[in-house]
DNA sequence: TTGTAAATTGTGTGCGTACACACGATGTTT
DNA sequence: AAACATCGTGTGTACGCACACAATTTACAA
């Protein structure tokens, strides 16, 4: 029933023409007589022509380079991930002629991203990936790379501006809505909540933001419970933030606190801790090591998974293949967002090896 | 840094002989003299090869048959989400001269599984991909295609004795435990907890049995509180279910129930609404068109989703993998156990058409 | 009508692999 | 010793496509 995939060669013989001009009207590079075009152009629309994939890039044995514009994962675990994603996929695409070049830069510094994006469009890449924390300087780039017709990705933080290939990540503010919904779980008596932003950098917080917007309105629409809820932002390296967290605390109508980023989940976690706070709820972001610890333990209950790693890897495969396979990738890939917990924590585990 | 990957032409021109003894030795078929072997062997050793995929599947221009040994869709919907998985694999393989039979049983008849199975075999298929509903029949069909050497993946239930090259699905324990977890969450004050196996055929009910297994365990830990757990198989098409259901919601003291089949939740939570019970928390499994109503409109509080489609899609990747590409799969790919709740359940829906 | 440039079209090769076949060198049979 | 099977090995071709280049046709001027 399936009828075997016609080739260039099929179509060639039922136009009356040769297989060199049914190439030239598939890749329309001109030199074709009006006449046959015509023909071509008729069987071309009756058999659906597929290319075969494997045959073009075979043939086509072009190395392509793509550069990748990622947070310098040292000075962040949640990068560590990213760019694991990024690692796995120079494994998966080599074979096929594709080297992935990291262009890691300082995730607190604006000028950094400049200058590796500098750094990765001198080598003139065939495509990017970027995570584009810094809002203008990324415009700026898009603006050259569109200027020298490079196609790039989007990941983690969407810019709706940009003419990108893709983007790949999270919607943020449904995000911050879930949070409030497992806040919400089974505490029905209202009480105070906390919304922390636990950041060296309190600049790069536009995420942040969005995700304490969905978190807030989930609790307009429960009317009937009066929550109060504030929003504190901390930077873990100022000496006065282990205070300000602990009169945090301290408030014993204190009943559940939201942590908007995966390291300072770990950290509220370590401290509520050594409190042996267990009675209030916490929630935070991603599989951090240390933070599995916590949910394990029980002083976390609940993890929105934000899938750092396949968030990289995938933005490496819509990229590939747009520029490979002439592919079109979904403008927006919008990763599900998993809710972790101590009972299928093993199960996210187990199958991310795969 | 990369090195280009090796040749058969270079290896042939490193070790001195021609291209096809390389070939031979690769494929180990034979007709090879010792000391070309050794040769080779010593090249092959060195430079570590890496078949091109690309080429190898070209230049084999063979085309594979996977049959695909699946319940009916018509009978369950749960099966039609399967189904789907295997025709979007049927898509995704077709360039690849791939082509997937559908072979149909009746869920609730193991004659009819044994005979699909004979009539599988009879086309002699490269592979099979099947969900060995009935274990005596599936375990003499695993026979059968050792003999054959024909080789098989499994899904959404596993039996470990199978010597298949792949077993795709969820751990039912802690799918169960998970349940638990949910159905605990908030709920700290003990009562009465249903735990329902909704099911025409509750001979087939090996998982079921395994998920409330989990769902128990849970709570042995949890031995502060007392949660009277019951445990009810019901046959939706009696007479007597409507009568057996509404004799269970009349209980006041019920706090929760956990249905242990996909298409039993959408049923349960139909009932439940028409009594206008929210207070009770229903926990169930899959986004079936109806229980996805009911997620919205609050009355289901939970799902685990089982990803279906993406299981059967799955076997399949790996079969052909397995087949086509020599790639080994893993032995045991077990999914995340996905928790679906209203805010989430978007994001999910909105994921999967990728 | 020629000649010549331009436009059009056909052919060939390579990509890396699989596989059929051909060829020579043995060894075996009559 | 001639005829013949057997075995090891090399050669050639095909897979479907891209691309270069040769071959052909067409257009237009002399």
């Amino acid at each position: 029933m399936i009828k075997k995939n016609i080739t260039i060669k099929d179509i060639a013989r039922l136009a009356g023409v040769s297989p060199g001009t049914v190439d030239r009207v598939l890749h329309n590079r001109g030199r074709v007589a009006e006449d046959s075009m015509l023909k071509v152009m008729k069987v071309l629309g009756e058999f659906d022509y597929k290319p075969n994939l494997m045959a073009r890039s075979l043939a086509s044995n072009n190395k392509y380079r793509i550069a990748a514009l990622i947070p310098d994962p040292d000075l962040d675990p949640y990068w560590e991930e990213s760019n694991e994603g990024i690692l796995q996929a120079q494994l998966e695409w080599a074979h096929y002629g594709i080297t992935i070049e990291p262009y890691l830069f300082d995730l607190y510094n604006k000028d950094s991203y400049k200058d590796k994006a500098q750094d990765a469009l001198l080598t003139n890449p065939d495509g990017i990936v970027t995570a584009p924390i810094f809002y203008d300087e990324a415009l700026r780039l898009f603006d050259q790379l569109e200027k020298s017709n490079i196609p790039y990705v989007l990941f983690n933080t969407n810019i709706p501006e940009a003419k990108s290939v893709s983007f790949i990540g999270q919607d943020l503010y449904h995000s911050g809505q879930l949070g409030a919904e497992l806040m919400y779980l089974g505490q029905h008596l209202g009480g105070k909540l906390a919304v922390l932003h636990i950041d060296e950098d309190i600049h790069n917080s536009l995420h942040l933001v969005e995700k304490e917007r969905g978190f807030r309105e989930y609790f307009k629409d429960k009317n009937k419970i009066t929550f109060e809820i504030n929003e504190f932002s901390l930077n873990p390296k100022a000496s006065t933030f282990k205070a300000q967290f602990n009169s945090l605390l301290n408030d014993s109508q204190l009943r559940g606190i939201f942590v908007s980023t995966s390291k300072g989940t770990s950290v509220a976690a370590s401290l509520l801790e050594k409190h042996g706070k267990k009675d209030i709820r916490l929630i935070g972001y991603d599989l951090l090591d240390d933070s599995l610890k916590y949910l394990r333990s029980g002083t976390i209950d609940f993890l929105i998974n934000q899938n750092p790693k396949r968030q990289a890897f995938l933005s490496i495969s819509h990229l590939v293949n747009h520029i490979m396979f002439k592919k079109k990738a979904p403008d927006l890939d919008l990763f599900p967002l998993e809710i972790i917990t101590q009972q299928n924590l093993e199960s996210y585990l187990a199958s991310e090896i795969h």
